[in-house]
DNA sequence: CTAGGGTTATAT
DNA sequence: ATATAACCCTAG
């Protein structure tokens, strides 16, 4: 039985964490629970494969294939021993991509399609075939392998590869093996349990078991049964509307897990349906860790993947949250000062999600309170005033014409402004004076998106604190659309 | 949080 | 004047 006096032991925590990162749940959810769950050192590989699978499952929803997509498949690969023909050729087709990808970004400057080939061929796939698990080299992915080699030498081979649907291929192929994987796992061990609950069987000593057989054994009759059949529907996987994946975030995660959801379970709402004390107890304990999580600061799914990475690597490090909270201190007088004058009452943040000014921002004030709905199209943009931030944060800026340095008396009191900190600190949003993006800026986006694939600005604005300083990740996804727009 | 539409500031 | 870049808003 569990630990009553401990309501989260590290094996209830590993198995909530299974059951809910296959929940078609929205990623940042899933990905704070991961964070609130206390993960156990030697993490079990079927844990680790459910994070990795989730990761994926997450690129493919964005249709994000980046090399972050090969490091999944490759440490997938690694609790696996031994790849399906879909794994190797999701590799093959994802590394493709990786390197494909830089040639379709810029077709005339080759040096980042050159730097990915060494980097995924003669880096990461040469690694491969010396280590122990040279499985994934399959005969089609040393082919793949000659002809970049080529294409480093032949512009006609390269314009061969920028032919291919490099990214539809990699994002087809990903997909058929997530399908594979997620029937080869079955279903969640607590979602096990539970039938078994129902079917009156006793479930309970596994709970209690000390290592991990329970589960590896429930684990391989699993795989043994599913990868029989899965020789035989391989090819009858069901059609997708591509546009609507594109749109939809999560749908991906959805119907994979619906597939997931084959096999000894009835389908539809089961949860409801398996009252198990021990069910109810993992939901509750759940429920609290996200109700802790609330006031937590959020991460994107994308950190999971550096967070698994250390995990998987042995070493455990509960993430800090508390900095994150701290670490802006930003704040800012002016804002104070400036509202008090009344920009012209136009200051009002529109809608129902600000709290209420406490102010006395004039009587629009008491006409907000009750307004729910969107703003009357009469009504002016609040954003719209022009009043700015201050001219003195805009220095930096490599490429200002007019560098009419304004030196403005700093009050001793004045910090630096974080555009993402304003908002909460002052009663009125004032828009930003607009700041030039510098062409290390520039750079260093381009690279990211490159190494972490498109989609994921909280992530990279977190790896270049120091570049992106002062811009949002709404920033860079605004820039990158800039920079892509023909 | 991200995508995408809308708005504003600035360059040409 | 208008095209474009930077920024904002908000549904999902």
């Amino acid at each position: 039985m569990i630990d009553q006096h401990r309501p989260m032991n590290e094996r209830t925590a590993s198995w909530i964490l299974e059951f809910v990162l296959r929940q078609p749940i929205e990623d940042h959810i899933a990905n704070e629970i991961l964070f609130a769950v206390p993960i156990a050192a030697p993490i079990d590989t079927r844990l680790k494969k459910t994070l990795l699978l989730r990761k994926l499952s997450c690129d493919l929803s964005r249709r994000s294939i980046s090399e972050s997509t090969l490091s999944s498949l490759e440490m997938i690969d690694d609790v696996d021993r031994i790849p399906s023909d879909a794994m190797k050729s999701a590799y093959r087709a994802v590394a493709v991509e990786c390197t494909v990808a830089k040639l379709r970004e810029d077709p005339v400057d080759e040096g980042a399609f050159f730097d990915a080939v060494n980097r995924v061929w003669n880096g990461r796939v040469a690694d491969l075939e010396g280590s122990g698990s040279a499985g994934l080299v399959s005969e089609r992915l040393r082919e793949a392998r000659r002809e970049m080699e080529e294409a480093v030498v032949s512009e006609a081979v390269r314009g061969r590869l920028l032919g291919r649907e490099a990214l539809e291929e990699a994002v087809e192929a990903v997909r058929v093996y997530l399908e594979e994987a997620e029937r080869e796992m079955g279903p969640a061990f607590l979602e096990v349990a539970a039938a078994e609950t129902l079917k009156g069987k006793e479930w309970s000593g596994a709970l209690a078991e000390p290592d991990n057989a329970g589960l590896d054994s429930r684990a391989e009759v699993g795989r043994g049964a599913s990868s029989a059949s899965a020789g035989i529907d391989n090819g009858a996987v069901p059609e997708r509307d591509k546009d609507a994946s594109d749109k939809v975030r999560g749908v991906i995660t959805r119907e994979t897990s619906k597939a997931m959801k084959c096999g000894n379970i009835a389908p539809g709402k089961k949860y409801d349906l398996v009252p198990s004390p021990e069910v109810e107890k993992a939901k509750e304990a759940l429920k609290s860790s996200v109700a802790n999580l609330q006031e937590a600061v959020k991460d994107p799914l994308p950190d999971a993947e550096l967070v698994a990475a250390k995990v998987m690597t042995g070493m455990v490090e509960q993430p800090i949250r508390e900095d994150e909270r701290t670490v802006n201190e930003y704040e800012r007088e002016e804002n104070q000062r400036l509202a008090g004058v009344g920009v012209s009452g136009s200051g009002m943040d529109k809608g129902g999600k600000a709290p209420i000014v406490e102010g006395d921002t004039g009587d629009r004030c008491s006409k907000d309170q009750y307004r729910v709905t969107k703003p009357s199209l009469m009504d002016r943009n609040p954003t719209a005033h022009t009043y700015e931030w201050d001219d003195s944060i805009e220095s930096l800026s490599e490429q200002s014409p007019n560098q009419t340095k304004q030196i403005c008396l700093p009050s001793p009191k004045r910090r630096r402004v974080s555009p993402l900190k304003l908002k909460e600190d002052t009663k009125i949003t004032r828009r930003r004076k607009p700041r030039r993006w510098s062409t290390l800026e520039e750079e260093t986006l381009r690279k990211a998106v490159r190494e972490h694939g498109v989609g994921n600005w909280k992530f990279i604005l977190k790896c270049h604190p120091d570049i992106f300083e002062e811009r949002t990740e709404v920033d860079l996804k605004d820039k990158w659309r800039n920079m892509t727009r023909s």
